[in-house]
DNA sequence: AGCACGCCGACT
DNA sequence: GTCGGCGTGCTC
């Protein structure tokens, strides 16, 4: 028997099948989906199986054999390894750069070559070795070769030998723990503390965790002495890292659902029960209880003895969110979100894989969730640019959604209040089935917002960043005790520092973009590579003291608002909330507190649920309008109708004002009237008109090298190439330089083809990459193919 | 990607 | 003479 396997090791050069040789040990044991250690080349590699065949064609005296199995159960499904085929061919990615995405990065193992002392070692061996080795152990590839070249005659007389060491990425977590002899020794009489403790030990099946115990009320001192007497043992157990193991969760039982909500949820009800893998928009207003028509199906799904996935963005994990799912069914959540450690990202994943969660809520990558009979998959907010992976492999969930779906037959439900263009053309062609949520159960409608002309403002003579309107609501709020929510979307002290001089503006020495002020540690920081200086108080060009900062960020307006009002601000943005537990942390004092105004990013426009909150404000609604980008409109409209949701939610109604320079834009104007429809058609006519998605698909080529004239002349070429292999109805734009023309001291030019119906594209893509792979290897230049791009920049 | 091989310059 | 620099090529 041999095994056809995708070794692990991340290069197109060795992006294919090898086989191997199972022995005969293990031919019982090896199934497709199998993690299992093999030889290559020199060394040793973790490798999948992909299928497995009676006989190679590759010469005996190449085959090798399979050295050991790392799992007793196959970590990829056979659906899984369908899955990772797929996507690799549709987003031109070597297969084991996306099985390595659809597991968790604990399963990734590296191997060493080591030397080892053999029992037989005579004394002399054994001084030698342990003169070399690093804390009892000695690594061949440390070692220098005069070293080993002295370690060597006991080599050769088998005193020392060489061998593998496999290192797991992740150790399991191992805690103490105590379990009952069950004997029956001396009584307990004169210690009633221990006799209790005994008894709470021998009433568990299982051995009981020492710091349960202790959390009980039992000593450590007091089990060691259970433990000298002979009822108990002290062992290793392993236990399961348990993120929300402090949290306690208030049941939460089905709410009544409105008429709207029995219409969506009956239609994707009966799909799921008939096993149909539909997919559904769900079109639903900002507080129209979309998130308890998921409960309900999710609920119908595990009725049906099938499993439920559901996507969220990062920013809308909130504990808000998570606790409704674990209020509502208990521990058969598993939660998978970036915070999480690789240990405890591993212990959601197996919690999936061995059948003890049975639902799972989290962000992009839990699409990849390792269930075996899904009922469902929701996407919550599917418009969110989250979904799409913005490095490789650049998977969308929504595509891997709608491939796992046909394999088990269970609907996709798409849930928004804004919809992305592509689907809510896909509704209106009728290739999803459209349900529309427009009231808001038990809740104020949602507010209607204001719109103030900020050039107005300016000629008023008020160059400050807050309005007199949006000044005195907020007033208005803080006397009234109740809370407002201010959009910013820009991070940061002042964007720039710029001479008064010369006008110089300090720039990224190795990006095309200018530094970033943040006032905390009084840097200037580069948002794309990281680079960081101290602020001089001099410009570095002409010399002069005369240097100001320019423009408004997240800090600068704390600064601001804490002058005008006098009150206590809440700050969320990237620096307020790097540390883990942060995001948490903030929100809960803003609610407690009654904090007056919560000050933050576009991460506040999500999820944020507060009855006291009926002011929200956007300082500066146009921020994304002018981004080279054709989904900027789209941007925009999405985020001011979200963050204008967070309003008014409860009793109190609510108000909302957008700071605008662009009080005429349709992104704006619509978005204030809360009206989707129209922004669609306006914002199709222009796709329409300026040939752009949903009309057509694009594929975006970015070529970065060090020198312009490279990039050129790779740029040049691959439009050839697409222009001689691409029908005519294609669009073809570029090359042009990117809109950040620099990044890390390499040149980018990109090329955006535009295409509607091309067969043969594929291999167009494939012969471009995988010549390009090779000029990388030789000269460094890169090619970047984005299958779909959420950005054009 | 890694790792060995191999062919060149600069050291004890 | 040997060490080690990194270009080239292969991995069932």
């Amino acid at each position: 028997m041999f095994a056809a396997v995708i070794v692990g090791v991340n290069s197109k050069d060795v992006n294919r099948l090898f086989d191997y040789k199972i022995p005969d040990r293990l031919t019982d044991v090896i199934k497709v989906g199998h993690r299992v250690f093999v030889p290559f080349g020199p060394r040793h590699v973790q490798a999948y199986v992909m299928s497995i065949h009676d006989d190679t064609g590759v010469p005996e005296d190449k085959v090798k054999e399979i050295v050991k199995v790392m799992d007793v159960e196959p970590v990829l499904t056979d659906e899984l390894v369908e899955l990772s085929k797929k996507l690799a061919n549709y987003y031109i990615e070597p297969y084991i750069s996306v099985i390595e995405t659809i597991l968790p990065v604990a399963l990734k193992t590296k191997s060493k070559k080591v030397l080892m002392l053999d029992d037989s070692a005579s004394g002399e061996a054994k001084f030698i070795y342990e003169s070399y080795a690093v804390n009892g152990e000695l690594e061949t590839k440390s070692l220098h070769t005069r070293d080993l070249a002295k370690l060597m005659p006991y080599i050769d007389t088998g005193e020392i030998y060489e061998d593998i060491l496999i290192k797991q990425h992740t150790r399991k977590k191992i805690q103490k723990g105590v379990r009952s002899l069950y004997l029956n020794k001396a009584p307990l009489e004169r210690a009633p503390k221990q006799y209790e403790a005994l008894h709470v030990i021998e009433d568990s099946n299982e051995p009981v965790l020492l710091a349960d115990l202790k959390a009980q009320g039992y000593s450590e001192a007091l089990v060691r002495e259970l433990e000298k007497k002979g009822y108990v043992e002290k062992l290793d157990m392993i236990v399961e890292r348990d993120p929300y193991e402090s949290a306690v969760f208030e049941a939460d039982y089905e709410k009544e659902l409105t008429g709207e909500q029995t219409a969506a949820f009956n239609s994707i009800n009966n799909a799921l029960n008939n096993r149909e893998d539909e997919t559904f928009l769900l079109h639903g207003i900002t507080g129209s209880g979309k998130t308890e028509v998921y409960l309900q199906l999710i609920q119908t799904a595990l009725n049906n003895g099938r499993d439920a996935i559901m996507l969220v963005p990062e920013i809308a994990l909130t504990p808000q969110m998570v606790n409704r799912f674990k209020a509502r069914f208990g521990d058969d959540v598993a939660v998978l979100h970036s915070a999480l450690s690789h240990g405890e990202k591993y212990d959601e994943w197996r919690k999936i894989q061995s059948g003890r969660a049975r639902v799972s809520v989290g962000a992009r990558s839990s699409i990849f969730a390792p269930f075996k009979n899904i009922g469902i998959i929701i996407i919550d907010e599917e418009h969110e640019t989250t979904y799409k992976q913005s490095e490789r492999p650049m998977y969308h969930a929504a595509e891997v959604a709608k491939l796992r779906s046909e394999y088990h037959h269970c609907p996709v439900v798409l849930g928004s209040a804004t919809p992305s263009l592509e689907s809510y053309a896909r509704s209106s062609k009728e290739v999803y089935k459209r349900f529309e949520l427009t009231h808001r159960p038990g809740m104020q409608q949602v507010p209607k917002a204001e719109i103030v002309d900020m050039s107005d403002e300016h000629k008023d003579g008020n160059s400050g960043i807050l309005s007199r309107r949006l000044e005195a609501a907020i007033q208005d709020r803080i006397d009234r005790g109740e809370q407002t929510v201010l959009l910013l979307n820009r991070r940061g002290f002042a964007n720039f520092q710029i001479c008064q001089n010369c006008g110089h503006v300090p720039q990224c020495p190795n990006c095309d973009i200018s530094l970033t002020y943040h006032k905390n540690n009084s840097s200037l920081l580069c948002h794309y590579c990281s680079y960081e200086e101290q602020v001089t108080r001099k410009c570095a060009d002409c010399g002069s003291t005369d240097v100001t900062f320019r423009g408004t960020g997240t800090q600068k307006v704390e600064e601001i608002l804490r002058d005008v009002f006098n009150v206590d601000i809440i700050r969320m943005d990237v620096d307020t909330t790097q540390r883990k537990g942060a995001h948490e942390q903030l929100l809960s004092r803003f609610e407690s507190d009654n904090v007056p105004i919560l000050l933050g990013t576009q991460m506040i426009a999500k999820g944020l649920d507060y009855p006291n909150v009926t002011l929200v404000g956007v300082l500066n609604a146009d921020t994304m309008l002018n981004l080279p980008d054709f989904r900027a409109n789209e941007r925009t409209f999405q985020l001011l109708t979200q963050v204008a949701g967070r309003a008014g939610r409860h009793e109190l109604p609510g108000e909302v004002i957008f700071q605008t320079y662009n009080p005429e834009h349709y992104a704006i104007t619509l978005a204030m009237t809360n009206n989707y429809t129209e922004f669609y058609d306006r914002e199709m006519q222009f796709r329409k008109f300026a040939r752009y998605s949903p009309y057509y698909f694009h594929i975006l080529f970015t070529v970065s090298a060090e020198r312009i004239h490279d990039c050129l002349e790779a740029t040049t070429d691959i439009h050839k190439t697409l222009v001689d292999n691409v029908s005519e109805s294609c669009i073809i734009i570029g090359p042009s330089p990117s809109p950040i023309e620099r990044i890390k001291n390499k040149n980018r030019f990109q090329i955006l083809l535009k295409y509607k119906r091309e067969p043969e594209l594929k291999h167009v893509l494939d012969a471009l990459d995988e010549k390009y792979t090779q000029i990388y290897k030789k000269t460094g230049l890169s090619l970047k193919i984005d299958v779909d791009p959420q950005y054009i920049m």
